[in-house]
Parts: C-alpha cells; structure tokens; sequence
DNA sequence: GTCTATAGTTCGATAGAC
DNA sequence: GTCTATCGAACTATAGAC
C-alpha cells in the first residue's frame, strides 16, 4: 500500500485525476478550482470525475488523504529513527516533521500550496486536518513532550502548532524574505531553507519552555 | 483620515459593503466568495456593489486596502514609540507588529482570516500583500536591524517572516492548541496569546542569529 | 471504465428606470 | 446613489450510449 505513480505518467484513470486534480486545487483553491479543468488536466472525460469521486468535496478529500498519508508514514518512520533521550533530540523531532512535506514524495509546491490553504481555512478545511493530520500530530507533541520532560503540555502543543504554522507560510511565501532584504537572491537551498526553519522553531520553543519556567 | 465606522452600522453604502464583504470574503474566500451573497449581507441591491466597486476583484482590492490602512498606521504608531536602544526593544517592536491585526481596529477574526490568506494565497494576493504590507514591514525589518546591530540582513528578513506566518496562523488556528493539549480549555486570553507570540518569535528570531554567527 | 450531451443552477456583470 | 430585471457564461452533477 501507499505507492504512488508519478505525476503525469501513463496510469489508470483514477490516479491522472488525483494529480491534475492536486494541480489545479493548489493553483485555485477549493472553490476556484473547476471540475472541467481538473478533467482537461488529467485528459479525461469530466463525467470520469464523478464516476470515481462521486463529487467536488470528495475528490478534494481523496486528494488530501493520499498526499496526507504518504508524509504522514515519511514523518512517523522518521520520528522513529530519533533517539529521544539524546541531546539534538528535538531539531531531530523537527526535521523529521518538516522534511517530509517538502521533499520527494511530499507533492512539491503544488500539495505545499493545498496544505497552507488546509491550515488557514474554513471549517472543512479544519475538519480535513483534524481527520487526517491530528493523529501524527499526537505523536510529535508526544515525542517533543519525552524530549522535554521539564515543558508543559500547554507549552508543547504550542510550540507544535507555531512550528506547523512556520512551515506553511514558508513554503507559501517563497521570494518575499529575499525582497524585503533587498536583492540577495536565491542562494537559498532546499535543505538550508529547513535548516532555517528548524533552528527558528527550536529557539521559539525553548522560549515558550524558558518564560514559563521563570514565571512559575 | 483614516477613521472608520463600526461594522453593520448606520453608514453610507460604500461603507456598509466593505464590511459585507469583509465578512463574506473571510468565511469563503476570494472565488467562494458570491456578490449576490456580498449584496445581501450589506442589506443593498447587487448592482450597487458594481457601481462602487466595479467588479470583484477591486472590491475585494479595497476591502484590503482599507483594513491594511488602519493597522499599519497603528502599527507605525506604535513602533514610533519604541526606543531601539532598549534592552527589551525586540519584544516590542513585535508587540508593535502583532497587536493592531489583533486588536480593535484590527477587524477582527473576520479580516485576520483574509490576512492569511492573503500570506499564503496566489499570485494575486502576494501582488496585494506587496503594494499594502511591504513597506510597512521594510520599516519594521529596518527597526529590528537597529535593535540587532550583530545579525545579517538575512536573518533579520527571514526573521520578521517567520513571525508573519506565526501571526496568521495562529489567529487561524484558534481552537487546535487546546485540541492537541487534550481538552485545557480556553484560558487563553487575547493578551496572553500575543505574549505567547512575542515569546516564540523572539526566541526563534535570536537562534537564528546565534545560529549564523557560529557558523561564521 | 470512459465517453458525449445536457439538465439545472449560480455566477459576475450590465442596462435602464427612478 | 440605489433599485429591478436580465443576459450570457461558467459551474456541478446526472443520464445514457458504448
């Protein structure tokens, strides 16, 4: 279970539909998407969408359940590798969280896109997140909790959900920290941008542990 | 200049549709957003919405330039106020930065789920988020410099937008903190969540600086 | 499983009376 | 400045042939 085709490849009808459809959701948003350009993407018939997806929202969904589940075994095979009790455990926890969505496999800017909008969005969007990230989610605050034994739960889960927020508006925004530091253009690499991420979220939590401790 | 009338108050129609259509536009987007829907919120018939606004996308144009108007004046305001040189200048320079989208004035929940969208949004958006917001935040990165002399441009950039992407989703996100905390309900006050911000972003914003002078 | 054709609705925008 | 009425296009979804 879980492999996946490349995009654009020669597959059956059923997978074509989920990468066209990916395409176009991340380019227009849940509603500015159309069933029509989903089936010009993929090359099929716009009925063939609804043969296999019944509607717009459940096609949606399936989009997110099969890019979900790929990151999410990524993450958690990942976070099993780390040894909790060492010292670099936590910026471990972290790469182990964000490397996975912007690798291979995590559906490039495209399912980027889809997951920033997931994030900051409306109640369906809310319940998709809850539906299909909230359980490995669990799992990293629980693992970051085991790391940091002396960190509050309230602490933690905080910690968790800025370090998710960091993540999306970083891969959304890219270019804009280069413009605002005027000019020095890209020489940002892929592995150096999670670098950045992971030290940044690292001090951010360790922030959050360290003002409550000194206000206790 | 610059004042603005209450939501839903008695007001000119150019007025009243701006906040219908800051409420309409934040629950369903810029495409899910209807001007039938628009119209009929701000109690008007559709066509006048044209006659104001000409179509869609200026008025949703306006809707962001009205509301970016207010915050960011309140924001250099406050900024203005803050003495660089202080020990504690960092803190309020971010207390400057995020308390105005926060804040009264700030327009609410309604408008903070438009900023994020705005932040993670297309082509579009980062076309409006660069004619209403970026020269605010040029001012804001230029404080920062001031207050973190030893820290590189580069740091300081990527700095002031991790705490954007910290900013919006945390006001998107409200309610899964406490979810992922396993119940803790809401004693999270307004002001306790800026604290919370200031606290994580400057402690990111200072292990990224540390980060880049141990690797020099 | 894939196609064509179309029903039925909603949308953004315009025309014209007042 | 505000209204009613409506056009033409785009949309989601379904029916039915193959």
């Amino acid at each position: 279970m879980g492999e996946l085709k490349q995009p654009d490849s020669q597959s059956t009808g059923r997978d074509r539909i989920l990468d066209a459809a990916e395409r176009v959701f991340a380019d227009d948003g849940f509603s500015g998407a159309g069933m029509k350009a989903i089936a010009a993407r993929a090359g099929v018939a716009q009925g063939l969408l609804h043969y296999h997806f019944t509607n717009k929202e459940t096609l949606y969904a399936a989009v997110i359940e099969r890019r979900s589940g790929i990151i999410n075994a990524d993450r958690l095979a990942r976070l099993g590798a780390v040894d909790l009790t060492a010292a670099n455990a936590v910026p471990q926890i972290l790469r182990a969280l964000m490397e996975p969505p912007l690798g291979p496999g995590g559906g490039g800017r495209a399912y980027a896109r889809i997951l920033a909008g997931l994030t900051v969005g409306d109640a369906r969007d809310a319940e998709l997140v809850r539906l299909h990230y909230d359980p490995t989610a669990a799992q990293f605050i629980d693992a970051l909790q085991t790391a940091l034994p002396h960190a509050s739960r309230h602490a933690i889960s905080w910690g968790y959900n800025l370090a998710i927020g960091t993540l999306v508006t970083a891969v959304s925004q890219s270019g804009r920290p280069e413009r605002l530091a005027n000019g020095d253009p890209g020489k940002t690499r892929p592995d150096a941008v999670v670098t950045t991420l992971v030290t940044y979220v690292e001090g951010g939590i360790r922030a959050l542990i360290a003002s409550e401790q000194q206000h206790r």
